[in-house]
DNA sequence: AATCGATTAAAGCATATGATTTAAATTTGG
DNA sequence: CCAAATTTAAATCATATGCTTTAATCGATT
């Protein structure tokens, strides 16, 4: 066994990307204050003075990471809703609102790393009030209200409150599953792979239609 | 300012009650890794000593929280469950099945302390792993099996793989949801509000309903 | 009054934590 | 080549953490 091996990646990643990539994984794993800056730079192979010089503090890391990963799943996502078809009434069809809203975050299933942030942007939805506040709204609150206009126009008939409701429940949906790659639920043990992506974006979206379109 | 005030509750309560409440408080607040047992005895009033004494550990003291009061929510789950009534077919209403599973997690969140843990278990699902197992899926394995059994029998047409991803996403709503009182959604600030259990309850089921329906 | 479980204040232990500093070494780009 | 930027090992700080112990006291039951 060698002794404090050096964990020295093939040198495509600079410090910067490697401190982020690490903490993003155990930031994923086990939640914000479940990490310390000790695993963090131990992972990644970086020291933690070097931490300190790009970053100042974990937070901050979190911070960098949701710079990097959301904004383009945010962009993603108005592009996505900008190239929705509208029908004769001027109106988008409800499904394709839908798949323009969860295509981006679950698309991203597919990389390791994408797998990792996504987790991670579920995990922070039940983090700390402060934390959340900090990283998760202002990112993901554009895209969000762009969504609910669309999904307001593929549904005239649908109240307002009911609307909302809906919506949250979408999220709900989205987050949970997105959560849970590996850790399956013991009860649905076979039948539910969520990190099987491309499955569960339909599943999901013919879930919610439905639940979009109900009374 | 008194100092060292001593936070003496009106002594209905017993030690290890007060510090399963205010233990379940900050669970839910913050999470079982936000929370250190010196926040749980200070505001408990109680002798960090005396946690020793009746629990032992930290999670000895959330273990003994969902043997208190998960087991109620599971077993009421069950009796309504039993309950629901069966059309001439010998089939369930769906409606009548969500509403049994559902409701005993939703009226609870009408008292302070049913919101607490409604709101810590909301939470755990979302926790580390280890922890999850530990005390999730064993208290609420069985009833849920048993909503999985009513609700194959409501929807006889529906593949099993189908009834488990919309389970699945059931779940997800109804962990959201109970997740949130107060930290409204930015987005949906004025129309949903979570604390409003029976509302949320009956959306939810609304939904719900017709997303177990379609196709 | 004596007994025994419950409770307390207080201190301690070993370890972990977030953050910072220093001084030397290394890498990089102009 | 050289100066600036980066990276490193190592140590340090003050504080927090989970958990434990001791010795004294309280309170109710016998």
């Amino acid at each position: 066994m060698v002794k404090t091996a050096r964990v020295r990646q093939p040198k495509t990643l600079s410090t910067p990307e490697r401190i982020l990539q690490a903490a993003e994984k155990l930031f994923s794993e086990r939640g914000v204050d479940g990490v310390s800056l000790r695993e963090i730079t131990s992972t990644s192979g970086v020291n933690s003075a070097s931490l300190h010089y790009h970053f100042g503090s974990k937070i901050a890391v979190l911070e960098k990471i949701f710079e990097l990963r959301a904004q383009p799943i945010a962009d993603k996502r108005v592009a996505l809703l900008s190239q929705v078809k509208l029908n004769r009434q001027g109106r988008p069809e409800l499904e394709d609102v839908l798949r323009a809203f969860l295509q981006p975050a679950f698309e991203s299933l597919n990389t390791k790393q994408g797998a990792a942030f996504t987790l991670l942007r579920a995990r922070l939805s039940f983090e700390r009030e402060e934390i959340r506040r900090r990283v998760l709204d202002k990112t993901f609150n554009e895209s969000s209200r762009l969504t609910l206009d669309a999904l307001a126009k593929a549904l005239p008939g649908l109240a307002p409150a009911e609307l909302h409701w809906r919506f949250h429940f979408l999220l709900g949906s989205m987050v949970y599953t997105m959560a849970m790659p590996g850790r399956i639920e013991s009860l649905t043990e076979k039948a539910v792979d969520s990190s099987d992506g491309p499955t569960a974006l339909e599943q999901l979206i013919r879930f919610a239609a439905a639940g979009f379109r109900a009374l």
